[in-house]
DNA sequence: CTAGAACCTGACATTGATGTCAGAGGCAAG
DNA sequence: CTTGCCTCTGACATCAATGTCAGGTTCTAG
């Protein structure tokens, strides 16, 4: 398929792609006019890379991982063995950090409830004070 | 304090104070020649919005939020309030989204070293084989 | 054959938090 | 008073992925 279609199919923009060649994450076949072609396979890897951006890796690091990927074993794959587990720890890290983030705005959100019932119900008191009794 | 203290409490850099500052993030009280003040009181909240910008927020959003924790109910808090549930809702699917990322690189992992584990068996038995039996 | 859509390269723009620098003024210790 | 450190404002730089534009080539449908 062409740099169009991967792009669609992976959810990606064509600049994307043509950025994560330019960085060594992805590869192309080139037709006798210069047009990047692709196969199925590709979309997999595509999607995999936007996951591990998404996850905050750069285009260096995650040009580190992709060999462990491509050829289950090289003899690379000792330093990128590392590597994963090195982003990987960062990653449980991370992870831990926003969960802890989150819990606080949901205590603040608590709070906030809390103290609004607090004054609908003081509210409410000061109707029912009003009305008389 | 002042802001060369307050920074190095909260761990965060002068330049970064005076942005915060900037975004209506932080208050400072100044003296006479201008100086900023602050009261200990601002140490915990630089961190707290030290954690709310680790977790992706924006400094608009921050700003958004932040009244909820000064007066923890205005009238404003209505808006702050369904704000601030929209972004724990979206620190969910983030972690979430964390998550599957770190266990696919865990898979990943775990896929190379079971090659690796089989290229070492391989290469013992063909140790033995060499040797002779 | 032709029009329009898709592709190519290359370059510049954007975003947002932060770094860094320059020039000027403030403050505390010797 | 001087020296050294801190602070001020304002401006420009940075990084990294992506957007966007321009000018040219290629492909495809009619």
């Amino acid at each position: 398929m062409r740099i169009g279609e991967l792009a669609s199919r992976a959810g990606v923009s064509v600049r994307s792609l043509r950025y994560y060649e330019e960085q060594g994450l992805l590869t192309s076949t080139r037709s006798a006019s210069g047009q990047r072609h692709y196969t199925d396979h590709e979309v997999e890897r595509v999607v995999f890379i936007q996951r591990l951006f998404a996850a905050g890796l750069s285009s260096r690091t995650i040009a580190e991982l992709l060999p462990c990927v491509d050829s289950p074993s090289e003899e690379n794959s000792d330093a990128a063995l590392e590597r994963m587990a090195q982003e990987h720890d960062r990653l449980s890290e991370r992870i831990a950090d926003l969960v802890r983030t989150r819990d606080a705005l949901a205590g603040l959100m608590a709070m906030a409830q809390a103290h609004r019932v607090t004054m609908a119900q003081a509210h409410r008191e000061r109707l029912r004070s009003a009305v008389g009794d």
